[in-house]
DNA sequence: GTCTATACGAAGATAGAC
DNA sequence: GTCTATCTTCGTATAGAC
């Protein structure tokens, strides 16, 4: 029996939790200590920069996601339609159907945005042409693919202020819906 | 002369800022204080119950001024897609054309959510009433109406997000312009 | 109505034992 | 690798003088 205890990882993902909870400012190291059930010492064991390392992690977690399981299904095989709507329903589980609120938005306002907003900039732009790359294999020009990615961010961002602001999933679930056919709409 | 100290709208306006710049729980009252010039003392003659007094204060400029000259666009004679338009001219205004963050989002997070998420999405669902109604004199459905208006409120707040983390206000400058022509389409 | 001074708990971070 | 104990600074809030 190597271990009963927790791995970075899993640690990670715990505390990923608190952020999202209560944003970055918000999470206190007593609750990120409660959130992972160690102690302050153990977390700078785990995280000897503190509290911005602990978000790093959490947000190397989202990243790890986003790349392993969101984003590989917009470079599969297959036609951009589908290729889109297995991407939507990919992010549709990533972001708990509207339940979860995304990282980007999260820590882009006030501290946490003097670390992460370079590393966030960097992420929406790759996604912005990972997306466009699937509408030009389409046959749309490279103009209009790129204002399409970008209101696809537009969408799925406002969709999941708007789902937790009215406390219903519904305006993401629908906004995730329709967004295939609009980006590859003539 | 009866006054050079500020009136407590005055101070109410520089809270927002700093609100706005560090969200609810990164705005400290140091920082509240030397965002308005004032120390914290006389912040608590204005705001006897501290923080989410301020906070309070800060969301009710905005909401006067939401209501004041944003919304009276809808509601005012003329056609549909004119009405839409000033509207969207004004939330533009409203928002500096994308640099500003919105409340809902900052105050829907975390602690502040406790105070304010209840007023939070009765503000928002009567924005969408108010935005159904205009749809509906152009002979749009009141079902469908209601599904554009929410899907105004996404892409208002998700270009606010993508324009803070790309660093350009071109995504809410894009989204508004072509939002009349989306909410009346046929 | 604004200030200085201060109380007091919370927050981030570290030391050192086990 | 986890804990208890502790340090220091910060944050909220109040008292009381002017």
């Amino acid at each position: 029996m190597p271990a009963a205890t927790l791995s970075r990882e899993e640690v990670a993902q715990r505390l990923l939790a608190e952020f999202r909870r209560s944003g970055y400012q918000g999470a206190s190291l007593a609750s990120l200590s409660e959130a992972t059930g160690l102690g302050k010492s153990s977390l700078y064991h785990y995280f000897p920069e503190g509290k911005v390392d602990m978000a790093r992690a959490a947000m190397e977690v989202v990243g790890g996601w986003m790349r392993e399981t969101v984003l590989p299904n917009l470079s599969k095989d297959g036609p951009p339609e589908k290729r889109l709507k297995k991407y939507c329903a990919a992010l549709s589980e990533f972001y708990e159907k509207g339940a979860l609120p995304c990282l980007t938005e999260l820590f882009s306002i006030g501290e946490a945005a003097e670390y992460f907003q370079q590393m966030l900039r960097q992420s929406m732009g790759n996604t912005i042409k990972l997306l466009s790359a699937v509408m030009e294999e389409d046959g749309i020009d490279a103009a209009e693919a790129a204002r399409r990615a970008e209101d696809a961010m537009v969408m799925v961002q406002g969709a999941l202020i708007v789902s937790r602001t009215l406390g219903s999933n519904a305006p993401f679930a629908r906004t995730l819906r329709k967004l295939p056919e609009i980006l590859l709409a003539r």
